[in-house]
DNA sequence: TAGGGGAACTTGTACAAACAAGCGAGCACC
DNA sequence: GGTGCTCGCTTGTTTGTACAAGTTCCCCTA
C-alpha cells in the first residue's frame, strides 16, 4: 500500500520529466493541486516537500513553486549498491570476489563495526565490460557467515543478503575524494599507477543503528561522478578537509 | 524570528552533540516530546523531521527513533562558498584571481547560464597556506558587472555578491568526480601532472530558478573530501556513469 | 509616466484529532 | 524451554482549521 502523498509525488515527477511543467515554470498552487488530487492542503505539501528534497521544484514562501530540473533522482539503494545502481540505469555489469579472508578488527573497525572479528572482502566491479571498481570491503562479524555463504561472482550483495537474512541497510555515510592509484588498483582496473582513482568510503548501519560494513570503493577515473542536487534548507553534503599533506 | 520547530530542532540537536542523547540510545517519544515543550505533535515531528534529514537520527514505524550520529552537519553556503565553509571550520584561507574576461557564451553555456556573453573567472585558492583549489567559473551575463567590481583578492564571492546587490545563491545542482592534473592545474596546485585532483563541477540558480554561474572546481588530493549522509527515503546523492573512455 | 499603496494570492507555521501500521514485551500455552 | 499471541506504545498518514509572512500585480495618485 502506497501511501497518498506519495502517489501525488510520483504523478507531480512524473508530469515534470515528461515535460508537462517545463523546467523554469510555475507548479499550480497547493489549492489548485489539493482540489485535483481530492486531497487536503498538507497531504500535497508532503507530495510538494518530496519533490523539493530531489531537487526537482524549489519553493519560496509568497511565490509559486518553481520547477528547478528535469532529471530523475535515484533511490538510496542505488547509492549503496553498485548493482542496483547499474541495473536500474541500463548498464550491463558483472563482480568478482578477488580475495576473502575473517580477521581481527584493527584500528577504528571495533569501535565503527562494533565488532571483533571482522571479514575482508575484495572485489573487482565492471560496467559495460571494463572493469571499473575495486570495492574492499570489510564487514561487521554478525553478517560475516551470511556473506561467505555468497557465490564469488555474486552480482549484487545487497540483494542477496536482503534475499538470505533479511538484511536491510538503511542509512550511510558517504566520504568522496579523489586518490592515486596503488600498485593493486592499478593492475585490477588496467590503468597506470599514480593515475587518478574516485574514492568512496562508506559505512552503513541497519534501521536499528547496528553498523553492516565499511567500505573502501575506488572508481577508475571517467567511469563514475556523483551527482547532488542540494538548496538553501536541505543539503546533507558536506566538504571535509583532509591531512594537507598525507592521504590517511 | 526563528520558528517553534527549528528551536525545538536545535535544542534536540544540541542534546545529541553533547552527549545527552549518546548514538545509539533511544530519543524520547513524539508525546513526550510534546509534553515537554509544549507543542503540538505535528510541531515535533518537524523538529526531528529536520535532524533525521540531518542523518543524526533515524526512525521506524513502531519502534522509539534512534541517535545514529552526533556530527554536525553544515549549511548549504558551505558546499557553495569555499570562504564561508573554510571560515565555519575554523580554517586559514585566502583566494586570488589569476585571469579574468569576457566571452561569449560556447558550448552548452547558452543553455546552461540563459546568457549569450559570460564573464570566465580563474581562482586559486588557499587553505592553511597552501594551495588546494583551482575555481574555473563562468558566470551569467547580468552578474558580470557586479563580479567584476570585486577585488582580486576578494575572499569571499558569495558573501560580496549577497552585499553588493543582495544575490542570493539557493539552489544547485553538484557533479563529483576524479581528474588529472592538466598542465595549468599542476602549476598553480604545485602538484606533478596527472596526479589525482578531486573536481566538482557545480551550477548555481536564485531562487526564481534563474542561472548564476556554472563552475570547473579542482582540488588537490588529500585536501578535501565530500561528505554525504543518507538514509532510505532521503538521498540527493546519485551515481552517474561517464564516458568510460573519455573524460569530458 | 513613475512610484506608492493595497488587495488577492501563495507558501510557511502551528494546533488538534483520528486512524493505520509496525514494534516489543509480557503472557499463556504447549 | 520455546512458541505464538495479544496488548499497549510509537511512529506514519490524512484531514481540517487558523493565522503569519512574503510575493505579485493592479490601481490610484503625484
Amino acid at each position: 500500500m502506497v501511501s497518498r502523498y506519495e502517489r501525488i509525488a510520483d504523478e507531480l515527477r512524473d508530469e515534470i520529466l515528461s515535460g508537462v511543467h517545463p523546467v523554469g515554470s510555475q507548479l499550480p498552487s497547493e489549492a489548485e493541486l489539493a482540489e485535483r488530487y481530492g486531497a487536503a492542503r498538507g497531504t500535497v505539501r508532503q507530495a510538494v516537500a518530496v519533490l523539493a528534497a530531489e531537487g526537482l521544484v524549489g519553493s519560496r514562501q509568497g511565490a509559486r513553486r518553481i520547477v528547478l530540473g528535469n532529471a530523475r533522482s535515484q533511490s538510496f539503494a542505488e547509492l549503496h549498491s553498485f548493482a542496483q545502481w547499474a541495473r536500474a540505469n541500463g548498464y550491463r555489469f558483472g563482480g568478482q570476489v578477488i580475495a576473502q579472508r575473517r580477521r581481527p578488527a584493527s584500528g577504528a573497525e571495533p569501535a565503527r563495526l562494533a565488532s571483533e572479528e571482522v571479514l575482508e572482502v575484495l572485489r573487482l566491479r565492471s560496467l559495460e565490460g571494463e572493469p571499473v571498481l575495486v570495492e574492499r570491503t570489510v564487514y561487521a562479524g554478525w553478517v560475516a557467515a551470511a556473506v561467505e555463504r555468497l557465490p564469488a561472482d555474486c552480482e549484487s550483495v545487497t540483494e542477496a543478503l536482503y534475499e538470505s537474512v533479511g538484511l536491510v541497510f538503511a542509512y550511510g555515510e558517504h566520504l568522496i575524494d579523489a586518490v592515486p592509484a596503488g600498485a593493486q588498483d592499478a593492475r585490477l582496473l588496467g590503468v597506470r599507477r599514480g593515475s587518478p582513482l574516485l574514492r568512496q568510503r562508506r559505512t552503513t548501519t541497519t534501521h536499528e543503528g547496528r553498523p553492516v560494513e565499511s567500505s573502501d570503493d575506488r572508481y577508475r577515473a571517467g567511469s563514475v561522478a556523483f551527482s547532488i542536487r542540494n538548496s538553501i534548507g536541505a543539503n546533507p553534503l558536506v566538504r571535509q578537509a583532509g591531512d594537507l599533506r598525507f592521504e590517511r
